[in-house]
DNA sequence: CAATTGATCCAC
DNA sequence: TGGATCAATTGG
């Protein structure tokens, strides 16, 4: 496991996420998602992203159209957008391409790397995996609706770091989209780092 | 395999 | 305004 570089804490600035949805989701993996609570950082690499395409992708919550919900995908990029799915589970997505453009990738799954006793206690199940889901991500590291639409490029609260790998990108379909049209439900649009433990299992 | 869980969305 | 749906997780 590599550690936090120090020299950057900085924030990934907003013309990173102004850019196609895809190249975004790739580039994400292997970058820093940093917590901050009450004073007290958590850190993460992230090694599982998916790509969301706009009104065209019938997998995209935008594909439906301008919601109270969706309003931050039609904001603009490096923004968070936060839902719950299945009256559980908290799903953190970053807002990309040019406002008015509703895309999004949802951050699937996280290594922890920084202050990893914090994140272990917010996970209230003993013995499960700490992080390697997308809702377990969000209950590891605190993410809820109070963060929606946060700004991810200043660096408070929740922001996302340069980070680096040197593993092989794999992709495929994107998982939980059964509802999506077949030409999007097979699209490759599920990125992770190969071989990487943290990976989620769902299929 | 099904239960969980509640906000959201849309047809009525 | 009611009923179906859901970018998931857990324990059988």
């Amino acid at each position: 496991m590599s550690s936090l570089p120090e020299s950057s804490l900085l924030p990934l600035t907003r013309d990173f996420y102004q850019r196609d949805t895809v190249a975004v989701a790739n580039d994400l993996l292997g970058c820093w998602l940093v917590r901050e609570v009450d004073g007290a950082l958590m850190g993460a690499r992230i090694v599982e992203t998916e790509a969301y395409c706009g009104a065209h992708d019938s997998a995209c919550h935008a594909h439906r159209g301008l919601t109270t919900r969706t309003a931050a995908m039609f904001g603009a990029p490096g923004h968070a957008y936060i839902y719950l799915v299945y009256g559980m589970h908290w799903l953190f997505n970053i807002v990309t391409e040019p406002e008015g453009s509703p895309c999004a990738v949802l951050v699937r799954a996280v290594e922890p790397v920084l202050n990893e006793q914090a994140m272990r206690e917010r996970r209230l199940t003993p013995g499960k995996q700490l992080s390697n889901g997308p809702g377990k991500l969000t209950r590891a590291l605190d993410v809820d609706k109070a963060l929606y639409g946060h700004d991810l490029t200043r660096a408070e609260r929740l922001w996302i770091c340069a980070g680096s790998h040197d593993i092989p990108i794999a992709s495929g379909p994107r998982v939980g989209i059964d509802y999506a049209e077949p030409h999007d439900r097979d699209a490759p649009w599920r990125f992770w780092l190969e071989g990487n433990p943290w990976v989620s299992k769902a299929r």
